[in-house]
RNA sequence: GGAGGGGUGCCCGAGAGGCUAAAGGGGACGGACUGUAAAUCCGUUGGCGCACGCCUACGUUGGUUCGAAUCCAACCCCCUCCA
């Protein structure tokens, strides 16, 4: 796998949404290996599936023996990336950002190899060299290559004059930020690429030109494709909330089951984007027709699964989604433990109370709705009486099988005196 | 600083004293149909021991009313035009 092919799998692969050279870019990766850098700002204390594209492709790039460099954003989070929002974000505060970093960089641990030889990962965080910046400096250096007349076409800045809602001068100042950490790369670490999504354009342009005009060094942009499922919306998204990459906040299994429920059209393009497996290979998955796609998306979940939370948390889940959804069987599902009162059993617990706890339903109302809606079961047994109540008699092996809709079951184990032996 | 317009539920957006927990749409969730898909159709979409009861909710705080998202006052924020 030479370095001289990553531009081409990249495309072939479906990473490549516009270039700003791609001639001069094929020639910089085939001449050499380069340094190629995506930042990430600490807004949230992981990353989401929405991230997952930028992983990737990084990925990629080390594949082809380049080197990825992981830019997390200490310092720009401060101020807010405009980008694509039309409205101004809740300002974080400092605590809230480090701590987001810290459960950031863990995310990019599966996918890159981080170190100090040839082609293995960097990270870089840009309040290394934006926290001590001198405001006059600043302007003097960098302030003088941006007009606004420029900054003024870009289009952050356009929707929010066009919407008229406010851009703050401290959010029209990201772009130079941005442009700096660019420049800045270049400088410490020879970074010649920057890679983001497509919202970065503008950004990313900004800081190559930032860069040729102070440093008269040619760099590299290359933005990725915004996401999307085939039916328009956006991807990531699932009954609750974001897909994330930590194990804490998305299990394997829900992992799996997220990529499991792809819908058809999607599976080749995601299984190009999300997973190693061959071009040739997936060629053939994506060829399958009817219900037989289904074994493609069953293949795509575990090798995406696989590459975040390794082959056996994969393995476990793709047996586990068979139990439970092949075989109508749930003795692998994950146990929540609910706390009871002693005699709570005997007495007989409400199932809206269960549903709620094990955290299944917001509410009771909304157990309630769900149960209207014939969405509920207990063991597999549809549930018609809201009130009815679970006692001892309903455990099968010290346990009830709680389900909400089709596809979330937990299975629910009951701590309390008259449970607490062995 | 002056004049005008506006802040409604997850989002957009109606409402202009009681019939309003608040139209409509989007989104989301559930059901049917399927292949744990899409499309389609149906239902649900504030909380509470809930069939007409109570509580919370229409920027904030007070007030007028038997009764306010709807009227009044002050304040906060946004937008437009003028200085």
């Amino acid at each position: 796998m030479s370095n001289a092919d990553f531009l081409a799998e990249a495309t072939a692969r479906g990473f490549v949404f516009q270039c700003t050279d791609t001639e001069g870019l094929d020639a910089a990766l085939r001449a050499a290996p380069i340094a190629a850098y995506i930042g990430f700002d600490c807004t949230a204390d992981s990353l989401h599936v929405g991230s997952l594209v930028q992983i990737m492709i990084l990925r990629l790039l080390q594949k082809h023996g380049h080197r990825p460099v992981v830019l997390l954003g200490g310092g720009t989070t401060r101020i807010g990336d405009p980008s694509g929002k039309d409205e101004s974000r809740q300002l974080l505060t400092d605590e809230q950002i480090a701590a987001n970093m810290a459960g950031i960089r863990r995310c990019f641990d599966p996918f890159l190899r981080f170190g100090d030889g040839p082609g293995e990962a960097l990270l870089a965080n840009n309040a290394d060299w934006l926290d001590p910046l001198g405001y006059i400096p600043l302007l003097r250096d960098v302030g003088t290559h941006f007009t606004i007349n420029r900054m003024l076409t870009f289009d952050s800045v356009k929707l929010r004059l066009e919407r008229e809602h406010p851009l703050t001068f401290l959010e029209f100042n990201y772009m130079i930020l941005q442009s700096y950490d660019f420049r800045e790369l270049s400088r410490r670490l020879g970074v010649v690429l920057q890679i983001g999504g497509s919202d970065q354009w503008g950004n990313i342009v900004a800081g190559i030109e930032l860069t040729r005009r102070t440093d008269a060094k040619g760099v590299f942009g290359l933005t990725t494709p915004l996401i999307t499922t085939a039916s328009g919306a956006k991807m990531g998204k699932t009954a609750r909330g974001a897909v994330w990459l930590t194990a804490d906040k998305c299990s394997p299994f829900d992992y799996w089951q997220f990529w499991r429920n792809t819908e058809d059209a999607d599976v080749g393009r995601f299984l190009r984007l999300f997973t190693d497996l061959p071009l040739a290979e997936i060629a053939r998955l994506e060829a399958l027709g009817g219900a037989e796609i289904n074994e493609a998306k069953k293949l795509l979940a575990t090798a995406a699964t696989a590459l975040l939370h390794g082959p056996s948390e994969a393995a476990v889940a793709a047996r586990l989604a068979q139990e439970v959804f092949e075989e109508g069987n749930a003795e692998g599902l994950a146990a929540v433990p609910v706390h009871l009162p002693p005699g709570a059993l005997e007495a007989g617990v409400p199932v809206l109370n269960l549903f709620v706890q094990a955290g299944l339903a917001t509410s009771n109302a909304a157990a309630r709705r769900a149960i209207r809606g014939g969405a509920v079961r207990v063991n597999d047994r549809v549930v018609t009486d809201e009130s009815m109540l679970i006692r001892n008699a309903d455990l099968r092996d010290r346990a009830v099988k709680l389900s909400f809709g089709k596809k979330t079951h937990r299975l629910v184990r009951f701590w309390g005196p008259e449970t607490e032996q062995s």
